[in-house]
DNA sequence: TTGACATATCGATAAACTTCGATTAGAATA
DNA sequence: TATTCTAATCGAAGTTTATCGATATGTCAA
């Protein structure tokens, strides 16, 4: 993944109902693959593809711990691609944002 | 299109080049299909295709002039989906926005 | 090193999407 | 009303994507 977000990337990454499902569950904590599989619908090749997905445009980080692999969203780069698609096509609307969750 | 934001179909709609390349086109101006079809190198049929998806999205402004239909982004919409995306996937991110543009 | 377990990759299939040329529909004008 | 112009819709072709079962890879434990 490259260090900047493309904001098409960055679209075509949440484009998906079964990645975005991914994206929720791990997004405050970090969750292996099988806890993933468990908790959703799909197949485990499939969410091994959906992660890869997510690894390539940097949205999750990813932590080895022995067999199991776990990964967590990468919140503050979601953030940056909503910055960036905020700038680009929304330039004259005031905030955006929100404050910080409890 | 629903008045609420969903964040799938928000990122389906902006999840390719050639419609992000017509967002960026008439992000702060109405342009009708013609001049849309004139600035980028695809045909009249597919630009009236990527204008439907972001009509069914609702990122889009339409207005009639005579013969001519003109478009223009919905900002506000834009920033709608930016925030539902930040807030569902970033939560514990400060502040993401930014100072309107002069 | 062998076996068991967790995850990634492969190959195939089906569905969704992009694009285009041809045609249709709608609006103004002669 | 007939013609012209603009934009939308149709139908087809090609590409990309999501999904799965089967298999490979990597890691630990016996």
């Amino acid at each position: 993944m490259s260090n900047t977000v493309n904001s098409v990337e960055f679209a075509k990454a949440l484009a998906d109902d079964t990645r975005q499902e991914i994206m929720r569950l791990c997004c405050c904590e970090w969750l292996n693959v099988g806890e993933i599989v468990d908790a959703i619908s799909v197949s485990q090749p499939t969410v091994s593809h959906h992660l890869s997905i997510l690894r390539a445009a940097g949205l999750v980080n990813v932590r080895r711990e022995g067999k199991q692999v776990f990964y967590t969203l990468n919140q503050q780069r979601i953030a940056a691609g909503c910055c960036v698609l905020a700038e680009n096509y929304a330039p004259e609307q005031e905030i955006i944002r929100v404050p910080k969750s409890r």
